[in-house]
DNA sequence: TCGAACAATACAACCGGTTGCACAAGCGTG
DNA sequence: CACGCTTGTGCAACCGGTTGTATTGTTCGA
């Protein structure tokens, strides 16, 4: 067994009370007793019972995340960094991270989700993935549970951080655009998924910015895997017509869209550009590199935390945070062949 | 405020041990009792508060991951994979998932496992990434928190888990090899760890098998990561003379060779051949496809987190498992181009 | 008819902290 | 010298469960 209060107290002839009062700093205790506490709790290696604590401050110490695991199975690399960046930094801020990863979409998450939302069991949650009128985020509302999203949520009551993704997404298919590009495919997301839905509404400003038609041949969903991108991509090139550019919504659909490409006998970029989004550390390794919309990712999993602290406070109000995102354009993107574009077109 | 114990004791004018005991199907309570106690608490949405239960009964049922987080920045997808798995598996078990990222190697992670490692905060442990001697098993063990380890340990008192390392190392160099090969670099992980080691044992073991030598000019350190993979085979064709094939430890650094092997203007698989190890999803839609050996790696998550649950339990003596792996010919493994070696071997 | 055996439930201590309030000693003041 | 005030500490309740033991009420055999 470990030291507790109890044992100190009696090696120095006080009571519990006195020593918890003494190491938290209580100033009704005498500087003296503050210090013999302190010098003893220190040569005993005490540490408090987190769990004893829990239960009489009702504050566990603990931030659950939420992150979505089947069907997907979690082959992202961005939630790993996400991940990794929002750990270190409850770590650091004294925090424990509960990690979930609630299957699948619809009513099961829902489900699994009103079990982890125990107040008894975090004190605050990070969710990822928003949808459109989200249940989950319903629940948590209504279980008063402090939390903070990964992803836009437009209702002002909620705190959120994320990339930007409508800018970024523009960024990108502007460059495409400024290259010579016109016939530019691009592949979604989930449907009514918020980080799907604003990327797509980047590249759909920059299209209609540039006085482009949206062509719905060559837009498709996907679901931000890999295979979701590679047949997205296979459906646009099968029965559409091949466009000289893609927009993929995150990098591993990118990578799908690439080899669906490769093995159509299409080469990237000199038959057809592709850019991805996210900043993934993969996308600088591939043949030919991925241009991509870098995510700060470290940093949002930082803020993460650092926001939903904020609210476990109770301070302030909703915080609403969008970071900078920035295009960075490498060899998977290239001018348009002459004459190409004219050609799809048909 | 949620319902308690207390609270369904009070309406059904019972004491909170009774209903307690009802809970729990103990067989002193009366049929009769146990009925209307589940049915009202059932109505009532009574969950028993987890840190209540946890102080009484010194048990989390939490389950700490320690995954290693600088300076690696969790960039490999084998980690997210394996760490939803594990998830998962936990969460259908009814245990809760501790997420830790202890800092760096050396002496700062020791002293941040020892923070972890407090059975009063986790009833066991899953280590991850071993290394010869490992201070933070010798620790595990002082403090007598039951732990899993995924790797190979060689204390026979340790419970592990682990792919096959080294046959499947032999396996892939051994196929190299048939194919002609003849000169075959190697791009180990951080030295003195032990996954590592095994499976440059069995490059060894394959080397040696068919009368090959083994050229130290050939063998290069990586640290498991994209960058470091890149840096190794940037060294080896640098200043060594080209070797026609290449098995790296892992295939994030196999994929940063991958990108050394271009940017040198060498080929795949025509100029150099290419093996990794771990078959993360990602090899899969590189280009070439990357040949690797894979691990199954959501296996090993759920079967640590039962090999951990039964360590918990008490029951048996330590389980060593090694789960068999597949080497994966894809087309970055090719014949290697006639006189190349030779030359080369000059 | 009485005591033993048994079934069902209640009581109370305990896990290890936190915290409101009571209490004692020491002090200066009127 | 009695009073109130400050300072330092202890007592005890509480958080919400679990669990050893006492208590109550039946039922049964002798």
């Amino acid at each position: 067994m470990s030291t507790t209060l109890q044992d100190i107290a009696d090696m120095l002839k006080l009571s519990k009370s006195t020593v918890s009062r003494a190491l938290s700093g209580d100033p009704r205790v005498a500087e003296d007793t503050r210090a013999r506490v302190a010098s003893l709790a220190r040569h005993m290696g005490y540490t408090p019972n987190p769990t004893a604590r829990a239960l009489a401050t009702r504050r566990t110490n603990t931030i659950g995340l939420a992150v979505p695991w089947a069907p997907r199975s979690l082959s992202d690399p961005f939630y790993l960094e996400f991940l990794g960046a929002a750990g270190d930094e409850a770590m650091r801020s004294g925090y424990s991270l509960f990690l979930s990863t609630p299957d699948g979409d619809g009513a099961g998450a829902v489900r699994a989700h009103a079990e982890l939302a125990d107040p008894r069991r975090i004190d605050g949650m990070i969710l990822t993935e928003p949808r459109a009128n989200d249940e989950r985020i319903a629940l948590l509302q209504s279980v008063g549970l402090p939390f903070v999203v990964l992803g836009v949520v437009p209702d002002p009551l909620v705190s959120w951080i994320s990339g930007d993704n409508t800018t970024g997404a523009r960024d990108a298919v502007d460059y495409m655009i400024s290259l010579g590009h016109t016939r530019i495919a691009c592949i979604t997301g989930p449907p009514d998924q918020t980080a799907s839905d604003a990327r797509f509404e980047g590249y759909r400003l920059a299209m209609s910015g540039a006085g482009l038609p949206l062509d719905r041949n060559i837009i498709e969903a996907g679901d931000f895997t890999q295979s979701g991108g590679y047949s997205a991509m296979h459906a646009i090139i099968g029965s559409r017509g091949v466009p000289s550019a893609v927009f993929a919504c995150n990098d591993v659909m990118a990578l799908g869209a690439m080899r669906a490409l490769r093995e159509a006998g299409l080469a990237v970029p000199s038959d057809v550009s592709v850019v991805g989004f996210d900043g993934i550390s993969m996308a600088e390794y591939v043949d030919p590199p991925l241009a991509t919309v870098k995510q700060p990712i470290q940093e949002l999993g930082r803020m993460a935390v650092q926001i939903l602290i904020g609210r476990m406070s109770g301070e302030g109000g909703p915080v609403r945070c969008i970071l900078p995102v920035q295009f960075q354009p490498r060899d998977s993107v290239g001018s348009p062949r002459l004459g190409a574009n004219a050609a799809d077109r048909g």
